[in-house]
DNA sequence: TATTGTTATACTCTATAACTATA
DNA sequence: TATAGTTATAGAGTATAACAATA
């Protein structure tokens, strides 16, 4: 009832590379998903928050940019806009040269709820830091830039 | 159309701890959102290789006990049991003791079917492995044991 | 005629409530 | 009577197909 092979498995063939991916693959996997359960005082889904995220940082977006983006088809990117519209945290306004495209923005409520989603987040996150080693939190500071580097190759 | 705070906030504050908690948090999703998508061969939902993984983990489980591991309600994990015995990843056995309870172990199909999952998945993480430089991987070296001490904390 | 977005409809996943079998 | 599991039914989310408006 108590097997595990693949934490001690990747404990064992940490030297390795095969055992280095090994064991990020399961501690990655593992943080994110008790780092997904902070912060979720909102009843959003994963692709509303993606879809609140992504017009965020790109300023203005249409429907099809964000069906594209967040890899849903257009009819449920409309669907998905327009549950976001209603709670007041993305607004439509006329495209400036197309009249057949619409331009999506966020609202100050939607970066509200944006802000306080991260820092809540961050809050549980630097808890957990507060009780590492200084010298812990060095190495993770070092490998910080390392996983960045990694997801964007 | 580009603007990017998380990113350049987070690097630039990495030194203080709040900083740190920011950049992992961004650093974390983003590998993670990048893995998810790696070994989809199979066409599992999150919830069914979870369930699967569990009764791996744990050699043999009554319904009632995966319904409450992965957060569910008894009937969903009915569902979710019913279709992972169709495909013949999953078996269902009478409990030892007692008649009203199932026990559910793991088919050597569904072994298989994990391993290929981790092999694939593992796979793109060596890979990229393979592009960093030997300081940069004994940095991840040394954060992974850290990075698993977090989440179970 | 091609493209952007929406409406109509169906399927999947999960939930609550009611039911069956066993303790 | 209480507990483990299942069946019946409903709600949320996303997909494909058909449609409306604009280029």
């Amino acid at each position: 009832m108590l097997t595990n092979p693949q934490k001690t498995a990747s404990a064992a063939n940490l030297r390795s590379d095969a055992g280095l991916a090994s064991a990020l693959r399961v501690s990655l996997a593992r943080l994110n998903r008790r780092l997904r359960k902070q912060g979720t005082g909102h009843s959003l889904t994963p692709t509303q928050l993606a879809t609140l995220a992504a017009v965020e940082r790109h300023t203005a977006m249409t429907p099809g940019e964000l069906a594209e983006h967040e890899k849903v088809q257009p009819p449920s990117m409309t669907r998905v806009i327009a549950n976001l519209e209603e709670r007041g945290l993305l607004a439509r306004t006329p495209h400036s040269t197309d009249r057949r495209q619409v331009s999506i923005t966020v609202t100050p409520a939607g970066i509200a709820l944006l802000k306080e989603e991260r820092r809540l987040k961050e809050a549980w996150l630097a808890q957990r830091l507060k009780d590492l080693t200084p010298e812990e939190r060095a190495t993770l500071r070092a490998a910080a830039p390392i996983l960045e580097k990694l997801s964007t190759t």
